[in-house]
DNA sequence: GTAATAGTGTCTGTGAGACACTATGGT
DNA sequence: ACCATAGTGTCTCACAGACACTATTAC
């Protein structure tokens, strides 16, 4: 039963930068592309990982130091052509995070580039990129998914021009507000209001039981 | 690099007998679970399969005759207890047919099982029929999906009937016929009549440019 | 004629979208 | 006072759902 596949597994990270969507891309450090921008990836480990799920969080960690909130399987690639060693499979999943969890570090660097002018990546890394984009974007116009591109503690404004960025298109302010506490995913912290330059905003955080809603209509 | 990774696909192929939502299962040949009932499925071939969707329709060929006019990856489920002879990743895909291509075969021996009366079955088969059995049921409430469950032509009553039986609800004539054909996946075949003991009915069939219409609204 | 299925017309309630409005802070 | 942002009220148009209606066949 001799295959010889390259099972491995590659992770999209999505964060929301500067109002931008962007991904997190690092230099490789060996052959194949050594040097060249890539995704975060790494072969799975028959003897450590439980599935390829743990394969992906033990890759994100290792490559960029963090444990992602959200973590999600994409699509599995494969085929004889995509990798020069061989017919390689890899498990892509997709992970969301707020920037200040990408602390840059001394030994992982990792650079951030806007979904919208991602360079050419070796391997179909562009292909996978782009499915996960595009995953993102569907997903996001019935579910509670950009809640993970924020910080913990968010207003409703944020949470809707998280919305806007991710979708590319303005939302009304009084529709948002009006559909969304209807799906209850969301609980208005007590005491807590974000101060600024103007009136204060009530702070809310995704329920810890609702860490993805789907909704039946459209946001 | 020696992984000791077992890769292969397995497929969920699903048809519409009797009313009911039905897949097909065949007894294992081999060693494990030989005799039992379990998926369609087998091992990628690196030397064989350009990919893993390959693997998928040589399976579906070898296992039950058929070309699925429809084949498309579910998910992939990998680990190290779903199969007795080591850590294993197995692609999974879900294709829908109709009944008239599921002709029993002396050689090919496959049976029809209702989707909401599956048997237990190996490895962690049950898993990837509830995936797929979802996936399906989610699916069809906002894409053209269930079209391919019926011949190349059928009447408007009879693709009700199928959204009806895939999601377990009695649609309305009139919204339902309104709905359709705004979305244009459909065309009336000219001067193709369903005769019966009634008033005849036009006959409609999937336009071959939109093999997968997904709706903006619900069905 | 009746029965049965194909196919259409019409009313109504809900809710998305548009947008004007009020509320509350800083300066 | 004014500005900027937070947050709400209201009108309208579109459309899903309900259901009654007409149309065309077999008998």
């Amino acid at each position: 039963m001799e295959q010889n596949i390259i099972v491995s597994v590659d992770v999209v990270l999505f964060t929301l930068s500067e109002g931008q969507l962007k991904i997190v891309l690092l230099r490789r450090e060996r052959d194949p592309y050594a040097g060249q921008l890539a995704l975060p990836g790494g072969y799975i480990h028959a003897d450590k990982d439980r599935d390829s799920l743990a394969s992906a969080e033990r890759v994100l960690l290792n490559k960029t130091g963090l444990v992602s909130p959200y973590l999600e399987q994409l699509y599995t690639f494969s085929g004889g052509v995509r990798d020069p060693r061989g017919w390689s499979l890899s498990v892509a999943y997709y992970a969301l995070v707020h920037e200040s969890l990408l602390v840059p570090d001394a030994e992982l660097r990792f650079e951030l580039w806007p979904v919208a002018a991602v360079p050419d990546l070796p391997f179909d890394h562009n292909r996978i990129v782009d499915h996960a984009a595009k995953r993102l974007r569907d997903k996001s116009t019935y579910t509670s998914l950009p809640c993970h591109l924020l910080p913990e503690l968010f207003t409703l404004t944020e949470l809707q021009q998280t919305y806007e960025h991710i979708l590319g298109v303005a939302l009304d302010k009084s529709v948002f507000r009006r559909k969304l506490p209807e799906l209850d995913f969301l609980e208005a912290v007590p005491d807590a209001i974000r101060q600024g330059k103007h009136r204060p905003a009530q702070l809310y955080r995704l329920r810890p039981d609702r860490r993805l809603t789907i909704f039946d209509k459209t946001v």
